[in-house]
DNA sequence: GAGTACGATAGAACAACGTTCGATACGAGG
DNA sequence: CCTCGTATCGAACGTTGTTCTATCGTACTC
């Protein structure tokens, strides 16, 4: 059997995009349905054109994520430059992780992608920079500065993953609601062997219905004030 | 055209397999050469059985990647549980963390799995367990401790997963060894303009040659003494 | 010993994905 | 009108996770 022929005379109109436009596209489809449904099929469809133009944009579906992140860093880059400031380094760096994890609540895919290359991501580099600048201003020294940028993206990133897996797909669906899967989580820690798990007992309420920013709050600040005792101030 | 028929008689042997021999080999391959290289068919080849037997054992891939990890966390547990255990509750807990997180710069893929489903790792939940007992032994709040430990456990996968993201293939293949692609980063970021980027000109010759376990025992540190000083000791 | 039920294995096929290829449209400049 | 570089697209390729269906081998039953 011979294949159909592409009938280029009364066939659909050709599709014209531009960098801006597969990004924002490549972004709203992270945004509405998660990392596994960016696929160049799904956003060649969005772009109304074809697969491999998507293609022309960028190299390879690395590049594709690396620069939709890049995109969406640059607008919680300019809330973290918009950010007032005031006299302690630290209350600012708080600040400011707090607005980029603020930012990762949002979009948690965000969590698996930020700060994987530098080199694409400009942006990265330049809030990595504005972290840096604030710890400019405290008594450290080269690698307590080095280290203390470090960490603090750790504790971001380690929070952000702990939050960016995907619940399994019955509280996507809306099913089953956030509260009442942490819920179940809980049970089944209550019904453990209190004698071999004491501290998983001592926690478990804390645990149930928690907040994922709480806790990011708490991991913060412990880290922030092992960095006050390190200032000396 | 018709179809080979397989001819059962005078066909290879059937492969006999079980959980241990499945994980073991799944592990290796994860060892070898990073988590894309763990696929149904490698595996299946590496068994010397079918592609489908795997499916009796594990109902996907995402459990095959739980048990793996689960399996992996088992020796590190008896790694952790095997620690001497002094006075300081602190000190305990910065020996445990430090016993992870070099487990997990042995195998970088570690950092990606670790710490997502507690439900079929139980390992995990028995890792998470230890942790918290120490602070158990620290005048703290339940909630206070709940924070800790995830504040922890926070910092190690952030660490890992910072560590976990495989170099571009040049440094895996020997031809560019990791300091000289740092070298190559730190390079760049020297010829950025020292008036914009004033931090990354302080600590890029830190960054240069940097090792990652001092970034993390930094990064830990740093939690610990907030942590101390929380706990008032 | 013939029959059977079940644990276990396996090849083939399927759908979806990232990626590549070759062809083709389009506008600007000669 | 022709040409060239930019931009687009359908079709195809190879690989992946997964499912289907058929089979083997062993232990147990009558």
């Amino acid at each position: 059997m011979a294949h159909l022929q592409h009938r280029p005379g009364q066939g659909r109109r050709r599709a014209s995009h531009s960098m801006e436009s597969v990004l924002t596209e490549a972004v709203a489809l992270l945004d509405e349905a998660g990392a596994h449904a960016l696929t160049f099929r799904a956003l060649a469809q969005r772009l109304g054109g074809g697969v491999a133009s998507i293609y022309w944009y960028v190299a390879n579906k690395e590049e594709l994520l690396d620069r939709a992140t890049d995109h969406v860093i640059g607008k919680v880059l300019a809330d973290i430059e918009a950010l007032p400031g005031g006299d302690d380094p630290v209350d600012d760096l708080r600040a400011m992780a707090l607005t980029l994890f603020d930012a990762i609540v949002d979009r948690p895919w965000l969590g698996a992608y930020f700060m994987r290359n530098t080199d694409v991501q400009g942006n990265s580099l330049r809030l990595y920079e504005r972290l840096g600048q604030q710890t400019l201003r405290l008594d450290l020294s080269a690698r307590q500065r080095f280290h203390a940028v470090s960490a603090i993206v750790g504790v971001v990133v380690g929070s952000a993953v702990d939050m960016g897996q995907e619940p399994p797909k019955e509280v996507l669906d809306g099913a089953v609601d956030r509260d009442e899967f942490l819920g179940r989580y809980a049970q089944a820690w209550r019904e453990l062997d209190p004698g071999d798990f004491p501290f998983v007992h001592e926690i478990v309420d804390e645990f149930d219905g928690h907040d994922d920013v709480d806790q990011f709050r708490s991991a913060l600040d412990l880290t922030l004030a092992g960095l006050r005792l390190q200032a000396g101030a």
